[in-house]
DNA sequence: TGTTAGATTGAATCGACGT
DNA sequence: AACGTCGATTCAATCTAAC
């Protein structure tokens, strides 16, 4: 049966009550009261456990409004793992056959999920990283800005080969190049976050739409389920609704509930002929001086000049350009020496060649021609 | 002392017998003999294939079945767990205190190595996402192309807080942005691939010579000692060699041993000066307030103001700052007035100079100056 | 009404040093 | 070891207020 004839159908025979709505408890014992084999895609976003100690500041000395949330509490590793092999066993009992299951974390919580999904039965088919355009950058400088998040896409068992993967689709849809396992979105922000009657955002974590659009147009089809054991803020709804795709939510707080509702209310689903495809974003990509040495172009110890051979400055391993004791950025030194504020090193410093003096910038172009090809 | 001297230190003094070479044997076996809290970093690249072909072991050396029913999974999934944690407890051994230790893996595996790490109390600093700029493609049509692999940076445990990270140079080389968790580079081909002598890989998993740059210029200073317990084609020794760090390698096949250590007897390093690392301004000397008072470059009496004159503070000779009843530190007077917890007095409190406002720092520069002439 | 400078904010496991 | 003090630290986008 097509799976527009799937639509067809279930629009004409009765709704299942359990469908297209929040059931508001606990995420296991709610899951046990729904039939078995009866989810096509689960969409996870569990708490991701951050064990953090003290207040964090902004270099302002704002305070950055943290996950304190009681629901991000656990005792211990241990804790943790056993309420994840709770909510998984529960799920895995709901899902088809050929069903599969996304769960969504970061480097706290992620390896012991992905670890406990493997025990349980479930075949990772991809791991799959969401870049954030615009993550909250490291404040202290201690670290690397965390800047993205990771999801793990699996099926029920091994010897589950039926499930849906609408790679046609997703390749017309990035240039005709197959889709890559990381993606490129930024976060929820704007008039897309839900805030209530002071401006304040009513989940900390709501996902962006564009990331479960994304997942349902790879992993499902138009009348599918898509359950979200953990619906907050009830994005996987909203986009499962505008898609043709019916959803099933399970969420313990009201408050969530209540947005959720009213959120989902105001979707308009898509005209069926418009479900086809759904293009993805290219960003620009960004080509640092430290990118020149990874590629070998450029290579430590190389000396730049500016157009006029006023000064000289040489390149260090790491990524940096040094004037006897002044060192920095190809920007900060190119400013120093000429006394300004601010300097673009790109097109102020040159190389030798040929004889004669070429901008950096020229390989700069070279080095974006290869990144562009991975959708940088 | 400084990173130069240390270098230059330890080139002067008798360097231990188990450094820059590789170890033949076992890995857990080999670590085993090496001194305790020895070596600053750890990158490792551990095997990960679970059922695939026959070289993965069990701490006991005997063979894991290759097997796919889900018992045996289970099973074999045990058994790498036992195998992790065999080798992460034997490189917990020989870290200094202040080391830390990346992993590199895919799905396949680095759910369970991150799991593992947290269990045996290594602390998470980052995960980092390898994007691939040309990754295999996925020949089935099933799945995404698995264009990225996943590293996890920890220290030794929470408590260790003075780990390397060299945030200033790596900020420096972004143009001037703080460096991300996904970073982009191409896989190991070409000229940088080693061949046998019918053309044919000699390593199956090569890793590129950029990734361990970036990890190194990331998190080692010059002379710091780098060990790889799966050196394989020794990538790690090659730009340890180039970047002047020390490395040590384990390696059980012989093939692999002849290959890195005639890959690494030819690599020449890079010169000294062009390995210096940006120093941040927590490595400058701290001078304290009351110096400006001693030295005579501030008078007692003298009144300071906020950038924006709101503020008004009097000079003490005790080198305290006080507005009215309100007196302390420059940092906490300039916290008390703003009303904030905290301050940097050194660029919030200004003095009168030639009608305008100059930043008090401008003096603790001129002081630092003199203790760089004067050799403290 | 349009433009621009300034303020706000996002899943955060975010010191060092001397007493 | 616990505690107090010094003082270093942010990117992209949206929202608001001033001009």
């Amino acid at each position: 049966m097509s799976a527009l004839r799937a639509v067809a159908d279930q629009s004409h025979q009765q709704k299942a009550e359990w469908l297209d709505r929040i059931h508001k408890g606990d995420c296991v014992s709610t899951l046990e009261k729904l039939p078995e084999k009866s989810v096509d895609v689960i969409f996870a976003d569990p708490p991701y456990n951050l064990q953090l100690n003290g207040d964090l500041h902004r270099p302002d000395q704002s305070k950055v409004d943290a996950v304190d949330d009681e629901w991000d509490q656990f005792d211990s590793f241990a804790a943790y793992d056993a309420f994840t092999r709770a909510w998984l066993l529960a799920a895995r009992r709901v899902l088809k056959p050929n069903g599969t299951i996304w769960v969504i974390g970061s480097y706290h919580n992620i390896f012991r999920v992905g670890a406990s999904m493997q025990d349980l039965g479930f075949w990772i088919l991809n791991d799959v990283v969401w870049r954030k355009t615009n993550p909250m950058p490291n404040f202290r400088g201690r670290r690397f800005q965390n800047a993205h998040e990771t999801m793990i896409w699996a099926s029920r068992d091994q010897a589950s080969k039926g499930y849906t993967f609408n790679y046609d689709a997703l390749k017309a849809a990035n240039d005709d190049v197959q889709m890559r396992s990381d993606w490129l979105f930024p976060i929820c922000t704007g008039a897309e976050r839900l805030k209530d009657e002071n401006g304040d955002k009513i989940h900390p974590t709501q996902k962006p739409e564009a990331l479960l659009a994304r997942i349902m147009m790879a992993s499902t089809k138009p009348g599918d389920v898509v359950l979200d054991p953990f619906f907050g803020s009830g994005t996987t709804g909203a986009v499962a609704k505008r898609l043709g795709r019916h959803f099933v939510g399970i969420e313990r707080e009201q408050a969530y509930i209540d947005a959720a509702n009213e959120r989902i209310a105001a979707v308009k689903p898509l005209d069926r002929a418009d479900l086809a495809v759904l293009p993805g974003k290219r960003a620009e990509p960004r080509v640092a001086f430290v990118n020149l040495i990874d590629n070998g172009i450029m290579k430590a110890g190389t000396t730049l000049y500016d157009a006029k051979k006023r000064w000289a400055a040489k390149v260090r391993a790491d990524g940096t350009l040094a004037i006897g004791e002044l060192a920095g950025s190809i920007h900060r030194v190119g400013a120093q020496v000429q006394g300004l504020e601010a300097c673009n090193g790109w097109t102020f410093w040159h190389y030798e060649r040929n004889g004669g003096l070429t901008q950096i910038d020229e390989l700069r172009r070279i080095v974006r021609l290869g990144m562009e090809r991975a959708g940088a």
